[in-house]
DNA sequence: CAAACGATTGAACAATTGCTCAATCGTAAA
DNA sequence: TTTACGATTGAGCAATTGTTCAATCGTTTG
């Protein structure tokens, strides 16, 4: 049915085989575009951006941003989870840094086209 | 030695005084965020990946991808307005492919990280 | 020990987002 | 011109997301 109203499917459809075989899997797809997600939310580029600098702590992150300790901590909470951050504690004060150069990588890429 | 306290937001007042001067201005992080945003979505992830791989039209997407016209058209029509992708009419159909190397650099980039 | 304080957490709420459905547009063939 | 069909669009709905608020945890200090 679907052949008979779209031609073009029809067509095209050793070109959509072909694709289908070299595609990756769904789940690397999704994994892919969960990691893009998190980088997808001015807040948390923010505080990327901030860590890409230093290392910093809660507190100083919310005083950066002017944001609350509560809502920065939540996006750190989310960070450390996708494993992008790492974190250090020292007395009352949590560190923040970025887990690995991938991540930097990424950070500057972006920048790298967003300052074009 | 990051030390005691948070006076911390005193004790670090220095430190965010140079990290803000080294920020980015507000709208370029915005707009780093909202390009990753883009490809922060699996079904656009999934467009961008079968794009790398051929030009192909709406249609076609449709039935690679299993979803429905109008669903894979709205996402197109996201995914141009962010200038990643350009399209080509041909007759009814209108071919869509990736904008530029730029696009297929990040998209590389995040394949490989995937891989890992 | 209790108080102070930075950090974290869960619930609730508003805003955003992705899909479906129905209507419409643009092009080509009858 | 009329019909067919691929593509697009807007409205509406459900799911997701980011923030606030209040309560609590963990560590240091009094």
């Amino acid at each position: 049915m679907k052949q008979e109203i779209c031609d073009v499917v029809f067509v095209h459809e050793d070109i959509a085989k072909k694709i289908k075989e070299t595609m990756l899997p769904d789940e690397k797809l999704f994994d892919l575009s969960e990691l893009f997600k998190v980088f997808g939310d001015s807040t948390r580029m923010k505080i990327l951006f901030v860590l890409f600098e230093s290392e910093v702590c809660t507190c100083d992150l919310a005083s950066i941003l002017n944001m609350s300790a509560s809502a920065v901590s939540h996006q750190l909470a989310l960070l450390k989870r996708a494993k992008l951050v790492k974190t250090t504690r020292s007395g009352k004060a949590v560190f923040y840094s970025l887990a690995d150069e991938h991540v930097r990588t990424i950070i500057s890429m972006g920048i790298e086209h967003v300052e074009e």
